[in-house]
DNA sequence: ATAATTTCCGAACATTAGTGCGGATATAAT
DNA sequence: ATTATATCCGCACTAATGTTCGGAAATTAT
């Protein structure tokens, strides 16, 4: 295989580095101002000439259709994990009002703190957000202060799923596991030593659904 | 803020499959056709919406100057994430032997099912080994079937962390806060609602430190 | 109901961005 | 030197693409 030319090669570390900072692709006038080349019809021919040798596959006529070589089923070197940001969204304590990721908490994620989890137990990341619990009034769901609570927003749970419930009648909020049973809805703590409660289903309000539970004791 | 309208969380996927798909973001139109819009500007529209409420970042006058939210960088080639991959040794259950690392665990993982967490929580990851929970012997520990304890293979923990114990006189293991005290070491459960129990230093094992507890409801 | 707000539509419009082409310049082989 | 090949240049051309705007339709608030 011909070896690159020197602006091959710094047009490929241009483009990868313009990923890097962008997460999308260069166009051809990008690169042509980042190399320091004087007309795009070089960067098209050297693009082409990149193509052929396989370091990068192109779109044509598409803009910024590029694509470096080996970023896709690479099989070799480190295995490349995908993690998913969630967001802090704050803290859940005994009383306090349940955080949820509607009321313009959203539009403020850009300076939440953010929770990387990996993909492969968590799934797509869609919806999903983090609260850090304080106190210990959710022993019963054996969970305990500093607990990072990661919670999918959703009004619809299956049986037997754990969810963040509030209960009208008494404004209070827990996780419990939630059975819909007709009329009636059963709200199970997880400790089984522990007794489950019923209420009347008009009662309940699905607010989210408990994802999972970290506990770091570093 | 309210929470996306249906138009806009099609967009969302959409724009994450399109990526997904050809590893840069798609076009307005493309975004148009893909999600069967009649017009570039409700696109447009939608967008910026988006933009506003955090989902993701858009670069104006830039075409597919997008950036989906919670998108680690990351480009080319085998990018090795924060992750570590930490490796699933065995269950734990009442009565049971405690599984440890043995020497020749360690370089025999080949086979083992390994399980990624993010550096940023879990640290370095050396050392460190996964256990999966059966039955519900640590209610008292606040942990329960199924979920994941992350440990460290150490013999020397500070008080107050949490260990895997074994009290040698009655040959059993459990997951304790640890307290060294002089000749006496007191184990505390993780549910403050139980009573702590003292040993003779002699008699209480430090197998390994508990790093961490991760439970997946999905 | 009525008004206010949000969302959508369609059709231009204005840049942005990829391509083509004739010719210049380099680099290497004969 | 002479030919052949690879690169480069500038410019024009066309396709791709984001934006704007008046108004309609749907939704929500009063």
């Amino acid at each position: 295989m011909k070896t690159l030319s020197e602006r091959q090669q710094l047009i490929l570390s241009f483009i990868e580095e313009f990923i890097e900072e962008h997460d999308y692709p260069p166009t051809v006038r990008d690169i042509q101002h980042g190399c320091g080349i004087s007309s795009t019809s070089v960067v098209s021919y050297n693009l082409d000439r990149l193509k052929d040798s396989g370091a990068l596959s192109r779109d044509s006529e598409v803009s910024r259709g590029l694509k470096l070589a080996g970023q896709k089923g690479g099989s070799s070197g480190p295995v490349s994990i995908d993690t998913v940001a969630v967001p802090l969204l704050g803290t859940i304590a005994a009383g306090s009002p349940f955080p949820m990721p509607e009321n313009d908490t959203w539009s403020d994620l850009t300076g939440q703190e953010l929770i990387d989890l990996p993909q492969a137990i968590i799934g797509t990341g869609d919806g999903l957000y983090a609260l850090k619990v304080r106190g210990e009034s959710m022993i019963d769901a054996l969970i305990c202060d500093g607990d990072l609570v990661i919670m999918e927003q959703t009004s619809t749970v299956r049986n037997g799923q754990m969810a963040a419930v509030r209960i009208k009648s008494d404004n209070s909020t827990t996780l419990k596991h939630y059975y819909a049973e007709g009329p009636r809805t059963r709200l199970e703590p997880a400790n089984p030593l522990m007794e489950a409660m019923t209420f009347n289903s008009d009662d309940v309000e699905v607010l989210s659904r408990v994802i999972g539970i970290w506990r770091y004791l570093g």
